[in-house]
RNA sequence: GCGUUCGUAGCUCAACUGGAUAGAGCGCCUGACUUCGGAUCAGGAGGUUGAGGGUUCAAAUCCUUCCGGGCGCACCA
């Protein structure tokens, strides 16, 4: 239940209704007309741009034509009891004392689902997929998060979900990781040192990995790197997965589905799916162009397959062949991006790395070649976390043995602040994290300000001996709110609308942001009661009305599932 | 050089995707608890939205030219 999608219905169907009576010959761009909460100084429910947008539209003066539309709503719409027209012709609608109560009552009777917005599709969101090759470090814990709260906003709005993980357990970073694992090994059980040079990983990690592989086979001589090889990564990615899937799961996010490179390659899909575009043409034999940006002396141009990606937007072609002839990293993800397609997604979700943005181009073009432009596929790009160590900038690397890992992070602060603050900003705008900062932040961390809200909302609850999921229903004709619960209650009514933008934009730091500003006007109305008893929510021990109940209960839901969403707990007490 | 993205208060960020006097937090200044939880509240100072031009009733938002930062630019993943 939007009210503004209501009443902008209502709206257009008395406009559209009565055109010749307004004076209006142009009607079909009424699109453009929207219904807001006006800015907090007025004192009404809504506001409609209608005349302004109408006068342009006819080149009619819009404050005759707003005195117009104001009479024909007025006489048409028994919900509005009251229009006024302010600034250039905005309509300015207070609700009528029977709309209020029915508004109310449907949010209370939709409680669980007040707010969302039914679009019932399936879709797939693929998001971490960090390498295999060690734990989770800080860097990835924006994507992570965002992925996991995009899902969940969008089952919220009744879509299915599948959350995947795209293990990239092929190619040369793997070579180099079992490498490590392996001497490692070969350290532990005959004292050979280990020597640190470029491809390898030095992390204290890959110890523990040899450590525990060495317990699990105590007859394996490990003397033949070639030979152990298969065995030996398999088990070293089951654990450097377990890290990850427990760094996820210390963040509260879990996967449904862990898709492996190597299968890909192992089961052919790759020619699978070349063979697929050769048919359209879209993959065929030739030459790439050099690269244009430094020149590099190693290029050499030779015959490869290649992926016409400039025939879907694409600034170059791409290359499917290493000059070696086997497959390139973008050919195995074309054939896991077919494989994805085959599942019958309405729509396929990648969440990358502020350094995967040019990815982007070609990967779209993949999926519109493969599904001839019948799956969409949307690539949400989080810009990159900037670290910082006591004030200096701090460059991470796996393979230099330098980074701080999630573990690190949550040793210092909790999950539920490490999510509202990573999720408390637009995805496309870096953010500064200096690690040696980030306790003392944490201290006044929004997070707290609304759990407390509810905290005390719960508190409150205790005392009077009610539950919050008691059904209260409204009956009375005489209804009346003081400023503070008008206030909230147009709060309240703007959260159908934040989720809607929310989800349809994948943006889901509104929400956060939603959540203080309810909050806000929560802790006021509180504190005023210290002030003023009559605006104490108790009187003689029971709560003071029942339209003070039921604004309470409102903030109480929409907090609730806000922070659901976010993924984020509700404490009763702090 | 090309692509992409950002630039808003001292700092970190919002702004319902074109709406009204651009809003919050932190920091700074002044105030508020013997009983519904002070992890709170009330108030103050702080702005030429990087710069110029354009589009219109209306621009932080759209177009354009600059300036400045991030990320990427054969084969790696």
């Amino acid at each position: 239940m939007n009210i503004f999608e209501i009443y902008l219905k209502k709206i257009n169907l008395v406009l559209s209704k009565n055109k010749e009576k307004l004076g209006l010959k142009d009607f079909n761009n009424y699109k453009n007309i929207t219904i807001e909460t006006p800015p907090s100084d007025f004192d009404f429910d809504l506001s409609c741009n209608a005349a302004l947008v109408l006068a342009k539209l006819n080149k009619i003066n819009p404050t005759l034509l707003s005195k117009k539309i104001k009479d024909l709503l007025l006489s048409n719409l028994k919900d509005f009891k009251e229009i006024e027209i302010a600034g250039p012709g905005f309509l300015n609608i207070r609700f009528s004392n029977e709309a209020l109560i029915s508004n109310i009552n449907s949010i209370i009777e939709n409680r669980n689902s007040f707010g969302a917005k039914k679009t019932n599709k399936s879709f797939n969101i693929e998001f971490v997929s960090a390498n295999p090759t060690g734990p989770m470090h800080v860097g990835h814990c924006r994507g992570a998060i965002y992925g996991d709260v995009l899902s969940n906003l969008l089952k919220f709005n009744g879509n299915s979900v599948t959350k995947e993980y795209y293990i990239n357990d092929y190619g040369k970073q793997i070579q180099g990781f079992v490498k490590s694992v392996f001497l490692r090994i070969r350290e532990l059980k005959y004292g050979e040192k280990f020597i640190q040079k470029d491809d390898l990983y030095p992390g204290a990690y890959i110890i523990d990995i040899a450590k525990n592989i060495i317990k699990k086979n105590k007859n394996v001589k490990y003397e033949n790197f070639e030979e152990s090889f298969e065995a030996l990564k398999k088990e070293s990615l089951n654990f450097s997965m377990d890290l990850i899937k427990s760094d996820l799961n210390n963040l509260g996010i879990k996967h449904d589905k862990f898709f492996s490179e190597t299968k890909i390659v192992e089961n052919k899909l790759v020619e699978k799916s070349i063979s697929h575009l050769k048919k359209k043409k879209y993959v065929v034999e030739g030459y790439l162009e050099p690269p244009k940006g430094e020149k590099d002396k190693n290029w050499k141009k030779i015959k490869r397959l290649i992926f016409k990606s400039t025939k879907f937007g694409d600034d170059t072609d791409r290359a499917m062949q290493k000059n070696d002839g086997s497959w390139t990293y973008f050919a195995n993800d074309v054939a896991y991006h077919l494989d994805k397609i085959n599942r019958n997604y309405d729509c396929l979700i990648n969440i990358l790395g502020a350094d995967h943005t040019g990815y982007i181009k070609r990967i779209s073009a993949a999926v519109k070649a493969l599904s001839e432009n019948k799956v969409e596929l949307q690539c949400k790009v989080c810009q990159l976390v900037k670290l910082f160590k006591k004030g200096k900038p701090f460059k991470m690397s796996k393979r230099a043995g330098e980074f701080i890992s999630v573990q690190d992070l949550l040793n210092e602060v909790d999950k539920d602040s490490i999510r509202f603050m990573l999720l408390n900003r637009s995805n496309d705008v870096e953010i500064d994290f200096d690690f040696d900062k980030i306790l003392e932040k944490s201290k006044d961390n929004p997070v707290y300000y609304v759990q407390y809200s509810f905290a005390r909302i719960s508190s409150l609850f205790r005392s009077l001996n009610l539950d919050l999921n008691d059904k209260v229903v409204l009956k009375k004709d005489k209804f009346k709110l003081n400023d503070f619960e008008i206030k909230i209650l147009r709060k309240i009514f703007e959260w159908p609308k934040i989720i809607e933008i929310s989800s349809s934009k994948f943006e889901p730091h509104r929400i956060p942001y939603y959540l203080y500003e309810l909050a806000t006007l929560f802790h006021s109305y509180w504190s005023k009661g210290n002030q003023d008893p009559k605006y104490k929510f108790i009187k003689d021990g029971k709560i003071k009305n029942i339209e003070t109940y039921i604004i309470i209960t409102l903030v109480a839901i929409v907090v609730q599932r806000g922070m659901n969403i976010l993924g984020v707990s509700l404490p009763e007490r702090m």
